[in-house]
DNA sequence: CTGAAAGCGCTTACAG
DNA sequence: CTGAAAGCGCTTACAG
């Protein structure tokens, strides 16, 4: 079913039935409610593509993400989704599995006008960003979210992460840590970058030994984590103390611990960046800094989409900070 | 950039140029590589909309299911967005939160071809299914997985539910249960059926009485699920065993033994079927069946391609069936 | 092996 | 207020 059929059963022309459906002030209020009566009955619905291919418009927008099976990227899409689907827009996935060359191939994708915008939380792996320079170029709007980066003008949602590292770092020098593992999945940590300053500098103020060794650079792989793990807390002089500055960390050194027979919060006490509802259920309860995740997803879908309608609007902050927050669990009790 | 100015620049006719690049063996090796070369230098990319317009494909599929803040539908979209980017697919999500209302809507919208098939969870409100049926009526490649229903023929992706619902009960009986309260997230009952149907009949072969009262039905809202369950386990003669057909349940339930202080697995034994990477790490850790969700979503993506690009094929099972395991852990100690 | 032309189904500037 | 026509950017049947 096509306009042109569509029109033949009103004895109207195309452009009236296609002037009506979109309610144009061209047509009469009697022609309107007629199409839209007949467009119900009929169950018409305009070709997407070919009304995307004449107003250069999909009405869909990506979002680009590391990875999927992590409670704060699941929340974020939630909410992302959620703005969408009351603006009308669709919502494309890509995951990335923290690969950059996969990163870049998408991004080549979507330059094609396939969607009308961006949402994107870099992988781990990117540094060179050209990429991502190139999708603004082609004057597709671009939105950063939690995992940004300083090299391109867009805007950016994250939370308070040097805030939430500093927070974090205080916490458990206050419950007595005096040598504190900062656990990375960053490889270049460009990424967790405000995270590591937030504990770098804390360490200075207090007047901790601040140590190249403790910050340890984890993968993907959880069995690849577990080995360095392992080799960290199997030492004679271990880590009083873990931040882990993402969730799936967390879980790993929970993992290892038991495995090592490695007493928490007594042997070591542990803090970690998550969203993980069980927090509160763990042996013992994990000390969380949680960030709003379905708040930034909300947050980073209408900017994205104000940027998309509103070309030429400059009243977009470029840097949206939402604020993690710290719950003290027995993870990290003196 | 269009293939107009694209074959001006090799005084190639458009039609060459869009044959060479689809790699029509109506053209000469030497013109193909001269048009590859040049599409990569002008970096050149064909219009999506134009060529679904004209082609009436859209190398697009849906995926709609009710929530995504559990790991078994995350898992799920990650299987399937691995098998899409493999075959060249793009992936749209569309969350129903469990309202058929929402699902109806969805799935108007996904008739006008926006799509070249679609993947589906119905929502535990789903009854009746008409707005599938319409779906399918329309052409449109369906195929169900997880939360399928019987009405409609069409390919179904499932664990082995009934299986796993005898072998749940089972386990609990053989630690002592005799009072096995089943929390089912179903309003009508008619998705997690084959688990509850494992479950009476596991009951009844083991000559227990089987009791309607202790098929709980629970909401998607986890407060007003805590008051449901608060007012089963405040009772005098409470369950000593309890079912959790979905994920979120089980978690509720330790949430309402802490506040109770009742003792798990003393006071009252816990199984669930989860994707949780915390299950053993809880305290008490928790008894789980678990379905291969990752496997789950790739199956699923591989028959729905098969679907839409082999029309016409049948060899495709309707029912494909993998198996979950289940793993005992503390909570259903004896 | 190459090209001219029709047409996918819309939207919109323009004429009336 | 309504309609005829151009054109969005492709693909493909057809002719040469």
């Amino acid at each position: 079913m096509n306009l042109k059929q569509f029109a033949k059963e009103l004895n109207l022309s195309i452009s009236a039935v296609s002037k009506a459906l979109r309610d144009s002030h061209e047509i009469s209020e009697k022609t309107k409610q007629m199409v839209l009566d007949k467009a119900r009955e009929l169950n018409y619905q305009v070709n997407p593509f070919a009304s995307s291919l004449r107003k250069q418009k999909s009405k869909t927008i990506a979002v680009v993400i590391p990875e999927i099976d992590n409670n704060f990227f699941a929340l974020a899409i939630k909410g992302v989704e959620m703005i969408a689907q009351e603006k009308g827009y669709h919502v494309l996935i890509y995951l990335t599995h923290e690969d950059v060359q996969k990163e870049v191939s998408v991004t080549k994708i979507l330059q094609n006008g396939r969607v009308d915008g961006v949402m994107i939380s870099v992988s781990s792996q990117t540094t060179d960003i050209s990429h991502l320079q190139g999708l603004k170029e082609n004057g597709i709007p671009l939105v950063f979210f939690d995992r940004v980066t300083e090299k391109i003008t867009a805007p950016k949602i994250t939370t308070d992460d040097y805030n939430s590292g500093i927070k974090a770092t205080e916490h458990l020098i206050e419950n007595g840590c005096e040598k504190i593992a900062f656990l990375s999945v960053s490889e270049n940590l460009s990424i967790s970058n405000k995270r590591l300053a937030g504990y770098v500098d804390t360490l200075k103020r207090n007047k901790i030994n601040y140590d190249d060794k403790l910050i340890i650079r984890c993968s993907q792989n959880i069995e690849e984590n577990k080995k360095i793990l392992k080799k960290l807390l199997e030492k004679k002089i271990k880590p009083d103390g873990i931040f882990a500055s993402v969730e799936s960390l967390a879980l790993t050194t929970y993992e290892v611990c038991n495995e090592l027979n490695i007493k928490i919060p007594d042997d070591i006490k542990i803090i970690g960046f998550s969203n993980l509802r069980t927090a509160s259920l763990l042996s013992p309860s994990l000390s969380t800094i949680t960030q709003p995740a379905y708040e930034i997803g909300r947050e980073a879908a209408s900017i994205l989409f104000t940027l998309i309608e509103k070309s030429g609007y400059n009243g977009i902050p470029e840097n949206t900070v939402i604020k993690s927050t710290l719950t003290e669990r027995k993870s990290t009790r003196k």
